[in-house]
RNA sequence: GGACCGGUAGCUCAGUUGGAUAGAGCAUCAGCCUUCUAAGCUGAGGGUCAUUGGUUCGAAUCCAAUCCGGUUCACCA
C-alpha cells in the first residue's frame, strides 16, 4: 500500500541524514495531500523539526530531494508548503498498480488476522416479527461476518434464538384463549406475524383486565399481579418448565410458526447463520460454573442463599447469579452459554451484536467471566449498536408502533418501483427482471441506509419521509456500476474481461486529474478492507464506494471512454472502471448489496 | 446519585494513532442532456466542531470541569 512505501521510504531517507537517531514507520504520518496543494500524498515535517532542531523548510528540501533522487518509480515532484512535505506520485506507479490489479479478484483480501471468531447476531424473541431495529443489528452482524472474513479470519455466524421465557407464554395464552385454533394455513398470515398479533393481544387484554380491577378499587400494583391472563401466562411458564405435554406441544407448534416467518424474511434479506442455539437448550447452563465459583470463593452466598458476585471494587455493583431458591437468572444463563460457544468452536474471539441497552449487562458477563478464570472472557467483545428510533421516541412492540421488518422491506421495492418507472427507465426488462431489479434496489437502499452510519450512534427513522434514492445511498452506487457495465456493453466487453484483453502500455500520456482520482481510491482498496475489519465497522466500506461512484461520475462527465484520445488512453480507461465495478461489487457484495448490469 | 454513550452546516452524517483554510449527502439557489444511462455532473450560499479552561509548533480529535440528550445500575430477558 502506498501510504506504507512513502512511510519506508521516508524513514530511509531520515536514516541516510541522520544515522545517529532511529526512526521507524510509525514516526511517519502520512496524509493525502489536500486538492488545494499539488501533490498526492503529504508528509508532515513537524515532529522531525522538532527531533532534528532543523528549519522545516530545510529538511523538507533536504528529503524531498533524497526522496525523489531515490524513488524515481515511486515520486516524480516535491513541493513545500509551511511544514508539509507533499509529493507527487508518478503516474507509472498508479498505472502499474491498475495493470496488475484491475483483473485480480482477491485484491482487498488479507491475512492480517487469522483467527476464530463467532458473530452472534439477530437474536430475535420467538413472540413477534422482526423489525426495523433488528435490521440493523442483522445486516450490521453479516457485513462483520463477510468482513472479517476477507481479513483472514475463520468466521461462524451465529443465532442464539429467546425461544422460552415468561414472554412467549403471552402469546401463547392469548392465542390459547382468543384465536380459534388459526393457524398460518387458515389465516394465511405468516407464522411470525400472526404470533405476533396474539402478543399484541395479549397486552390489549392485560390492560382492559388492569383497569378493570382498578376500577373496583383494586391499587394498579396489586391489579398488575392480578390480572387473570398475567397469571395464566406465569402458570403457563412453570407448566412449560415441569415438562407439561399440553403447553410444550403448543409451544413447538407456535414456534414453529414463527420459525417458518424468520427463514423467509433471512432468506429475503440475504442473511444466514452457521450455527443456531435456542435458550431453551441452554438456560438451564452456567449453574456448574456458578457453583465451581462459589468453590473458589470468587462468589458469595447471602442469607437466603442466593448467589452474588461482588463487583464493587470495579466500580460496578453487586450482581445476583442465583435466585434464593437455586434458580437461575439471564446473566447465568449467559455465563452458560459464553463458556459453551467457546467450547464448541475453541475461538479467539466471541462477537456479540447487541443494542447499546445491553452495554452493562456484556460488561459485567465479560468481568464475571474473566474473574472466574473462564478462557472465553478475554475473547468476548460487545459490538454495540445504538438503538432505531422513530421520530415519536422507541417504538413498542407491546404498543403496535413498530415498524416491521417484512413491510419495511415491501415498502422499500414499492418505492424502487415508482422511482424506476417515474424515471421513465423501466424500459426494455422482462417483468421478472424488473422485479428483480426492484429487489436490488429496495433492499440495497435499506442495508445501506442501515449500514452507512457509525454502529455506535443511534438512529432515528422517519417512516414518512422514508428512504431517498439519491445522495449517499446504494443506488448511487448501483447506478455507477450500471453506467459502467452499459460502456462495457458498448464495448463489446464482458463485466470482468479476460486477463488478456489489454495490452500494457508503458504510460506515455499524463493521468488527467479524474483518472488519477479514481485510480488512488481504487489503490487505498486494500487499506480500507483492514479498517474496516479492525473498526469492526462496515460503514467504512459504505463512504469507501460511495467515494469512489463519486469519483467515477466526476471522470464519466469529462472524459469519453468509447471516443478516447487514442488506443492507450481507451485501454487505461476500460481496466479502470472495470477495476472500479470490480471494487464495488465486491464492497457491497459484503454488506449484501448487489449492484445491477442494468438499471 | 454512580457508570457508559452521544453533541460537527437548517436536516442526516464523515472526519483512521493530534496536522494545512473542518468535508459529503439532503434541502435551497444558479448552470449542464444533438456525444458511453441526468437515479448524474459543475458552481454558490450555509460552521463559535455544545461551553470554558489546559497540554502542544499545531486540537473537532488528547486532559479537566460544566451544560444538554440518551442508556443503564431488577431475585425481567
Amino acid at each position: 500500500m502506498i501510504t506504507q512505501l512513502i512511510k519506508e521510504a521516508a524513514v530511509a531517507a531520515l536514516q541516510h541524514f541522520y544515522t545517529e537517531q532511529e526512526f521507524t514507520v510509525d514516526n511517519v504520518s502520512v496524509n493525502e495531500t489536500k486538492p488545494e496543494f499539488k501533490g498526492d500524498y503529504t508528509v508532515v515535517l513537524f515532529p522531525f523539526v522538532k527531533m532534528l532542531r532543523q528549519k522545516p523548510d530545510e529538511l523538507g528540501k533536504q528529503l524531498g530531494e533524497y526522496l525523489v533522487q531515490n524513488n524515481p518509480s515511486l515520486f516524480t515532484a516535491y513541493q513545500i508548503v509551511s511544514g508539509f512535505l507533499n509529493l507527487t506520485v508518478s503516474d507509472d506507479f498508479f498505472v502499474s498498480m491498475l495493470q496488475e490489479s484491475w483483473h485480480n479478484e482477491a485484491f482487498g483480501t488479507s491475512k492480517i488476522s487469522t483467527k476464530k471468531v463467532m458473530i452472534e447476531y439477530s437474536s430475535p424473541n420467538t413472540n413477534k416479527p422482526l423489525h426495523f431495529g433488528h435490521l440493523r443489528n442483522i445486516f450490521l452482524g453479516y457485513a462483520l461476518g463477510n468482513i472479517l472474513k476477507q481479513t483472514g479470519n475463520e468466521v461462524v455466524k451465529a443465532n442464539l434464538i429467546n425461544d422460552r421465557g415468561i414472554h412467549i407464554c403471552k402469546s401463547m395464552v392469548a392465542w390459547q384463549r382468543y384465536a380459534n385454533g388459526a393457524t398460518p394455513e387458515s389465516t394465511c398470515i405468516k407464522g411470525d406475524h400472526l404470533v405476533g398479533d396474539y402478543y399484541v393481544k395479549f397486552n390489549d387484554v392485560y390492560k382492559a383486565e388492569i383497569a378493570a380491577l382498578v376500577a373496583d378499587g383494586m391499587e394498579e400494583k396489586l391489579a398488575e399481579k392480578e390480572a387473570s391472563i398475567m397469571k395464566d401466562a406465569q402458570q403457563m411458564l412453570r407448566q412449560w418448565e415441569a415438562g407439561d405435554q399440553e403447553v410444550y406441544s403448543l409451544w413447538q407448534t407456535m414456534n414453529g410458526w414463527v420459525y417458518d416467518g424468520f427463514e423467509v424474511s433471512y432468506k429475503r434479506l440475504g442473511v444466514d447463520f452457521d450455527k443456531m442455539y435456542y435458550e431453551s437448550n441452554t438456560y438451564l447452563l452456567g449453574k456448574a460454573i456458578v457453583e465451581k465459583g462459589l468453590e473458589k470463593g470468587v462468589l458469595f452466598k447471602k442469607e437466603d442463599n442466593s448467589v452474588w458476585i461482588d463487583l464493587t471494587a470495579d466500580g460496578l455493583d453487586q450482581k445476583l447469579l442465583l435466585r434464593g431458591d437455586g434458580t437461575s437468572v439471564y446473566m447465568t444463563q449467559d455465563i452458560g452459554t459464553a463458556v459453551l460457544k467457546y467450547d464448541d468452536f475453541k475461538l479467539d474471539q466471541s462477537v456479540y451484536v447487541i443494542a447499546d441497552e445491553q452495554n452493562y449487562h456484556m460488561q459485567v458477563l465479560k468481568l464475571i467471566l474473566s474473574k472466574l478464570g473462564e478462557p472465553c472472557a478475554e475473547g468476548i467483545f460487545h459490538l454495540s449498536y445504538g438503538m432505531v428510533e422513530l421520530p415519536s421516541g422507541r417504538m413498542k412492540s407491546r404498543e403496535g408502533t413498530v415498524v416491521d421488518a417484512d413491510d419495511m422491506m415491501d415498502e422499500m421495492v414499492r418505492m424502487a418501483q415508482e422511482q424506476t418507472e417515474e424515471n421513465g427507465k423501466a424500459d426494455g426488462f422482462s417483468a421478472e427482471e424488473l422485479n428483480r431489479l426492484y429487489q436490488m434496489i429496495g433492499l440495497g437502499a435499506l442495508k445501506f441506509y442501515l449500514l452507512r452510519v457509525d454502529p455506535k450512534k443511534k438512529m432515528i427513522f422517519d417512516p414518512k419521509e422514508s428512504i431517498d434514492l439519491h445522495g449517499f445511498t446504494a443506488t448511487f452506487i448501483q447506478y455507477a456500476h450500471a453506467r459502467i457495465c452499459s460502456i462495457l456493453r458498448k464495448e463489446n466487453l464482458p463485466v470482468m474481461p479476460d486477463e488478456a484483453s489489454f495490452q500494457t502500455y508503458k504510460t506515455t500520456l499524463e493521468l488527467a486529474k479524474a483518472e488519477k482520482d479514481i485510480i488512488v481510491k481504487l489503490e487505498q482498496y486494500p487499506c480500507i478492507m483492514e479498517t474496516a475489519a479492525t473498526e469492526m465497522s462496515p460503514s467504512v466500506l459504505c463512504n469507501y464506494t460511495f467515494q469512489l461512484a463519486q469519483a467515477f461520475n466526476t471522470f464519466y462527465d469529462q472524459h469519453s471512454i468509447s471516443k478516447a484520445e487514442n488506443e492507450e488512453k481507451k485501454q487505461l480507461r476500460l481496466m479502470m472502471i472495470i477495476m472500479t465495478a470490480k471494487t464495488m461489487r465486491h464492497a457491497m457484495s459484503l454488506l449484501g448489496i448487489a449492484l445491477p448490469e442494468k438499471m
